[in-house]
DNA sequence: GCAAAATTTGCATTCGTATGCATCGAATAT
DNA sequence: ATATTCGATGCATACGAATGCAAATTTTGC
């Protein structure tokens, strides 16, 4: 009765022989919204079970063009925040059906085999994130039909749609913070210099500093790497004018600038220095660094990047969509305060000047 | 001539057409070691490029029954041993020309969903790593046919694979360290209670502090998860007879553990409290954290746990097979050190006290 | 109870590729 | 030069499920 052992091949025509039926009558007691009667519906269900029969996806897809199987790219996950973008993706495209074919663990440079795979397997859409090859390879994906969309990134040509948090609004409240925190020298830690976030909140920041008078920035490259990132806070904190606050491009590289500062360079934070980061990642909440740091709302990027694949596939339409979010400037230990405009939300503190 | 943009709809007969030859050529043309002809070949390829033709690679697993897909099953990613494992697979995998579906970020409760999807998709091969559902599923897989790999995990039931780490030595060798470093009193953090490795991880601790002449001690479970491992912590150390040395069953509850014990509970470690973890995870070797921890060889984890699937695809047998391999005690700056027994190793400090 | 409409059902075909078999041509052997 | 062999090629079919269409059945209306 019950079975469990199920053999290799129970096919849909096995099913019906069974059954007593003909295999289109399977096919259409598994595909909602079919015509079958309720009978034979329980009938073929019964043998279904009894024989361990599944449909099978692959030639479900064969003939409907449709894998239901989304890829997601992301070249490296040291940092913890695309872990953390996988889980929720994990979550959202189960709900909707879909399934995740994942391409990591792969240098940046050869997106060409990644392409390859991509096309091959007919994916439904594309997720692009934590790669620098975005451009080129969104680009030639858009171009064969297939939805694309840029996690964390963005792009000038208007033919993939892009998910991104206000970056450079991020990067000047941060400026702000600071200032009004009474710093009066600044540094910059910069990820990727190709990448469209550290542009965007790089230019912000110096576009804050500068409306409030600042000019006299320090810059150091990280490219997002922790080991590149320890050496930029070695040399921007060995200067003689090292800048009494640094915002870090994300908080990835802002625990490893922080651990130079505090152990190698004996540095109190924030008294001697104050660094604000970028994500609210995990370790930003962790009580041996406490980062301030602008938050990215994970779960409404991952739904927004969700909800625009699904519109692009059930509508054929590939029309670029640029969704952006807004996150908060979470205000822990690791900045000096300012005197004013933080407020308590959800249990955490934020920073809101009035105007905003 | 160039071409770049690729119609949906091109197949192996319009390439056949375009370079008048059959649908035959054209797919042996990809067929590595297939029986064609230098010139023929050459035209196909031609052709192909041309209209922008890439095999379906549905249509390719339909008839040929294999879809090169591996399944890789990780409940969570919160531990960052498993990104990390996750971007070694990718790269594993991708090397012998097979796609990685991700099914992650669901709770473990509901097993049944993923198994259906892993059965529909005629997946290869199947890695499940960091769920407690191990058991059951794996078992179903194997009887389906399907070869399992149980990664970092076992079971008794021999229908599955394995690949894990030495857990119980490792807990042992644990023991001999911190008794060797002079500490009287133990405690251990536990991981979730009915995993293999916990249990092993625990046994070996217990074995090896008994066999040293101590009994007394102190547990408290964390299930893997920080929260957890915070209040196990917060418990543990608030005892008047709190433990001068403990055991946590992995890095990533140890970190909760020192945060926990230094910020709420003002201890310095290794001063006053030692703290051993296991894995080697990202954050063990951040200064901040510097943990003393037996670490468990990824690359060697990965490669085996694909070789097992390799050969199990390739034989058609499926023959359970366990991989056990052997890490390293790290010492690091969160346990007191024993005076000998230290050695130094690619420049990093290993605990190998003379017999082993 | 009968005709018309609505619903089920089965037949046959399709998706895109791989492959056994037969055929054909070229290369080798005698 | 002819017989033999071997590689290259094409034909036809198969993989497993979905679906348009027509036939069969049930339901509805009067």
């Amino acid at each position: 009765m019950d079975s469990g052992v199920k053999k290799p091949g129970v096919t849909s025509s096995r099913v019906a022989e069974h059954a007593g039926v003909s295999q289109s009558a399977v096919s259409r007691t598994f595909t909602p919204g079919a015509s079958i009667s309720p009978k034979t519906r329980q009938k073929v269900l019964a043998s279904a079970k009894e024989l361990g029969y599944r449909p099978n996806a692959i030639a479900r897809s064969l003939i409907t063009s449709r894998s239901r199987i989304i890829a997601v790219v992301m070249a490296y996950l040291e940092n913890l925040f695309y872990p953390d973008v996988l889980e929720e993706l994990g979550r959202a495209l189960a709900a909707e059906n879909y399934h995740l074919l994942l391409f990591t663990g792969f240098m940046d440079r050869d997106s060409d085999p990644v392409f390859d795979q991509l096309m091959q397997y007919r994916v439904d859409g594309i997720i692009l994130a934590s790669t620098s090859l975005s451009s080129e390879l969104s680009e030639e994906c858009a171009a064969a039909g297939i939805p694309v969309v840029l996690f964390n990134r963005t792009t000038e040509r208007d033919a993939v749609s892009s998910v991104t948090t206000r970056n450079r609004e991020g990067g000047k409240r941060i400026a702000d913070f600071l200032v009004a925190g009474g710093h009066t020298s600044f540094g910059y830690i910069a990820g990727l210099e190709n990448s469209s976030t550290n542009r965007d909140r790089y230019e912000g920041y110096v576009e804050g500093l500068a409306a409030n008078g600042y000019t006299n920035l320090v810059v150091e490259t990280g490219n997002y790497s922790r080991k590149e990132a320890e050496a930029a806070a070695r040399v921007m904190l060995s200067r003689p004018d090292r800048p009494e606050a640094i915002f870090v491009a994300n908080d990835h590289m802002a625990v490893a600038v922080m651990d130079v500062a505090r152990y190698e360079l004996g540095l109190n934070i924030p008294e001697e220095l104050s660094i604000v980061g970028f994500d609210d990642v995990g370790p930003a909440r962790w009580t041996s660094y406490g980062i301030t740091t602008m938050s990215q709302p994970l779960k409404r990027m991952v739904e927004s990047t969700v909800d625009i694949l699904m519109d692009q596939i059930a509508s054929g339409e590939i029309e670029a969509e640029h969704r952006i979010l807004s996150g908060e400037l979470i205000v822990r230990t690791s900045a000096r305060l300012p005197q004013s405009g933080i407020v308590e939300r959800d249990g955490q503190r934020i920073y809101r000047p009035r105007e905003a």
